[in-house]
DNA sequence: GCGCGGTTTCCATTCAGCGGAAGCGAGCGT
DNA sequence: ACGCTCGCTTCCGCTGAATGGAAACCGCGC
């Protein structure tokens, strides 16, 4: 009969249920909700159903919950931002390569993939749109690190470093050095490194001010590793009329949290 | 000093605070915000600190709040549902038939646009990725209503009919023989209804149990109207294979909200 | 029919959230 | 330099909105 015995705001149990979404399946049930957020199945249930009645989350025809168009919608425009900008760049990349051309930016400590552009070819999908993989492990990762701020990158490496197969570098001293190189030479190369099979280069994109912002990529056949810099001149190309787009907009516009 | 004068829960604030992003811009500040939910400044202000500690909200360098990259990476599952399954032959459609391809599905009395691939033409983009149009005056919009419920058809044809163009059919019984019309031979066609210059085609695409979940269409200048049919039978052939692989989901997955 | 897992509704209790007011601080005009 | 304005941030005593235990409800299988 308490009111909140937990001490936690409405607002933070709200989203604890979004963040169960996050982890947990893209269907979930009142109780395995409740469950997963803490939250005692009463209250539980009127907060979805507020959500619900909003649009934030919809029901399936088992009244399970899932996340719902609404929220879709409405937060397009944070992706839109950036992929709207360079959607056409991208297809532009991928119509003169024919390789799977890709976006991403730095969101915590993994590379969040903005937008991307398959091949037919059967490359092995590391990733998808709105998903992430560690910094460490991409070319666009190691682009994005390699001109991140010095205290960024030395905590980074300091942490867990993944490995994701077993060609994925993850001696930070080596490591350290490789990003020296690549920010000196500006494009990254992994092989094999995030998915066997695959290999892949990224060069930086600049915001307005010389801040890195964004990098973009291609993804090839490890079979094809010999030709991954044939490609450079037409994704340096790419990235520069990607960065007069993006010149535009105020600065940090695409940039987010820290 | 009292404790929330307007009897709105606090679970309805938060959402309204993310429903003025919907209707007003894309960045807006602190007392903009406060000013659009009704909100008390303090209120506001405490509730943005709280969804941008999650990450819901972001950030601009000049302190104004846009909707996060969390927030929108959470819905991709929602988007990713039928995006995820149905990129590939969108794709198919596009390499085959050179023209901007779609696909969409209704939400409330709007046929909301999941995905699209450009042509290079510039054909007049008449919406975007996650944006919406009035199901009467789009050829996708058309074919969900077409086969949608009666009830809901009827009361639609009630309602406002608003003219994007001068060519728009806003007529309700002339609407009723046309949609009548295009459920019996399976495509919808408008001529610069939604946008001068542009001209499109679409078909249905049913999930389980002939239920009509989605349209993919075709958009052209509308200087190559004669052309339209002609991309009929691949269209159709694109449907049916994107309604294969629908197949394996439960029925209602991509149906929400009545 | 009866028990079981899950969902929905009810309502007296109480502390989390409320919001008025005061404190900052950056920009601007004089 | 100085005061003024405008918008953001912090503080804190009061109170009704949110809480959660319990009980009703609803299929479903045995």
């Amino acid at each position: 009969m308490r009111a909140n015995e937990t001490g936690r705001t409405v607002t933070s149990r709200v989203l604890s249920i979004l963040e169960a979404f996050e982890t947990h399946g893209p269907s979930l049930s009142l109780s395995q909700l409740a469950e997963l957020t803490g939250l005692p199945l009463s209250t539980a249930h009127r907060l979805l159903g507020e959500l619900h009645a909003w649009g934030a989350l919809a029901r399936d025809d088992q009244g399970r919950y899932q996340v719902g168009l609404r929220l879709w919608e409405l937060s397009q425009s944070a992706g839109r931002r950036l992929r709207d900008t360079a959607r056409p760049y991208l297809q532009d990349l991928f119509s003169l390569t024919q390789e799977t051309s890709h976006i991403a930016i730095r969101e915590g400590n993994e590379a969040l993939y903005v937008d991307r552009v398959y091949s037919s070819k059967r490359v092995p999908r590391a990733s998808r749109i709105g998903g992430r993989l560690p910094l460490h492990a991409t070319a666009v990762g190691k682009v994005l690190l390699a001109y991140e701020e010095p205290w960024f990158r030395e905590a980074y490496l300091q942490g867990d470093l993944e490995a994701r197969t077993t060609r994925t570098h993850i001696d930070p001293a080596a490591l350290a050095d490789e990003l020296e190189q690549i920010a000196e030479q500006g494009h990254a190369i992994t092989l094999e490194e995030a998915r066997a099979g695959a290999c892949s280069i990224a060069v930086p994109v600049a915001g307005r001010s010389d801040q890195v912002e964004a990098a973009v990529g291609l993804v090839l056949l490890s079979t094809q590793r010999k030709t991954l810099t044939r490609h450079l001149p037409v994704l340096r190309g790419v990235a520069s009329r990607i960065e007069a787009a993006i010149a535009r907009y105020p600065s940090g516009y695409l940039r987010q949290r820290g």
